[in-house]
RNA sequence: CGCGGGGUAGAGCAGUUUGGUAGCUCGUCGGGCUCAUAACCCGGAGGUCCCAGGUUCAAAUCCUGGCCCCGCAA
């Protein structure tokens, strides 16, 4: 389904092409760091509509047990592939951001892919490539305009999501939109699910906007700046569960986190030190019917009620919530049974809570 | 040397501070009960307490060295 990007000046692209160079693929850059762009960036090379002459991903970074400087996907992707490939800090006007600059100019693009690159990019970026920059963008913009669309989407309850191809401005996520298509957003999905389905969406429109730009018949709309809206990263804060929240609420939150960073609550337990427990990533099927265990409710919010079906049942805003698996705090992921049995049996344990 | 948690029965944990008979919940096996909704009652089996060395009358526990697992989101 193709969503109709709101109202705005309509006008059409030429196309750079004779027609000798109508069959040419795009002279394409890459530019993006996480996986996100490392899926688009494979759809690419496996398309006939790109030749993707150089990728541009961001320096690695420490990351993981050790703190040892991790490649972004995108680089681990290009070296496999053999693609030419640089890792600028910036693109600053010192020497640094001029060597990047020249790099990038080097391989004369005509299109400049762009997708989760995770720096604004200045003009002389934008203006390099001969036909224009584009941006895959996980949302539709103009909604959720930013660094963490898909996790916002999910918090704010959105029934839809999707994807936007838009030329890029000096403005985050604000330039000219080529081409939307919309993704509804299932009970069960989450960031993970919906990352990936997106991903792929991005290729196969980034595809079709080359394809259109290549037939001249490409139409770029303005966004509705009055109904921007931004979606800004995820904070540990964001992370914690409030069991005063209603069930629908708290299976929001767990979604937009899962798989990572993943939903945190505090177990406290009498007589020993609170406990910080995330939802675990790995068994976290969901619970298919909230509304079965929203009659199940009593005791104070975060209260422990029992189990059901090898699910914990917590007292919520509006009844309980039931919790999968979970992982204690320096522990791995386990069925809510073990989570049971290890941290909340025993004479001497309970009375305990979420907090 | 970035910081931190951990390795005890098939699973999940307590016990380590203060050395002295290997514990809890679950599962499993046998028996009972028969509708409890986290079922219940009785009984049983199941352990190189990660490895190696050291201290000691005595080490899961204290000391030294090693191996392995996990968290600190992107």
């Amino acid at each position: 389904m193709r969503a109709c990007a709101g109202q705005g000046e309509r006008r059409p692209v030429a196309g750079h092409e004779s027609d000798a160079g109508q069959r040419r693929p795009w002279r394409t850059v890459f530019m993006g760091a996480p996986a996100f762009a490392a899926l688009i960036l494979r759809r690419l090379l496996d398309s006939s509509l790109f030749e993707v002459r150089g990728v541009c991903t961001r320096p690695d970074r420490p990351a993981g047990r050790g703190r040892k400087p991790t490649p972004p996907p995108v680089k681990t992707l290009a070296l496999q592939r053999s693609l030419p490939l640089i890792q600028p800090p910036h693109f600053r006007n010192d020497p640094e951001g001029d060597a990047a600059f020249s790099a990038l100019a080097a391989w004369a693009p005509e299109l400049l892919i762009v997708a989760a690159y995770g720096l604004i990019l200045p003009r002389r970026v934008l203006d390099l490539p001969l036909v224009m920059p584009l941006n895959a963008h996980a949302s539709l913009l103009p909604r959720h305009r930013g660094a963490a669309p898909i996790q916002r989407a999910l918090l704010a309850g959105d029934k839809v999501t999707g994807i936007s191809i838009m030329r890029m401005e000096g403005k985050l996520d604000a330039g000219p939109l080529l081409l939307q298509r919309a993704l509804v957003i299932g009970a069960n999905d989450t960031y993970g699910s919906l990352h990936d389905e997106l991903a792929e969406m991005g290729a196969e429109l980034l595809a079709e906007a080359a394809l259109r730009l290549k037939e001249g018949r490409a139409d770029l709309v303005a966004q509705d700046e009055a109904r921007a809206t931004y979606a800004s990263k995820i904070t540990g804060e964001d992370c914690h569960l409030d069991f005063s929240l209603p069930a629908a609420s708290l299976h929001a939150r767990i979604r937009a986190l899962h798989p990572r960073p993943g939903a945190v609550m505090t177990l406290r337990r009498a007589g020993r030190q609170d406990l910080r427990v995330n939802v675990a990533p790995g068994l976290c099927p969901l619970p298919p019917e909230l509304g079965e265990y929203a009659r199940a409710s009593g005791g104070e919010n975060g209260a422990i009620l029992g189990r059901k079906n090898g699910a914990l049942l917590v007292s919520c805003g509006d009844g309980a919530y039931a919790f999968t698996g979970l992982r204690p705090a320096g522990g791995r992921d386990m069925g809510a049974d073990a989570f049971f049995n290890g941290y909340l049996s025993g004479a001497s344990i309970p009375p305990c809570k979420f907090l």
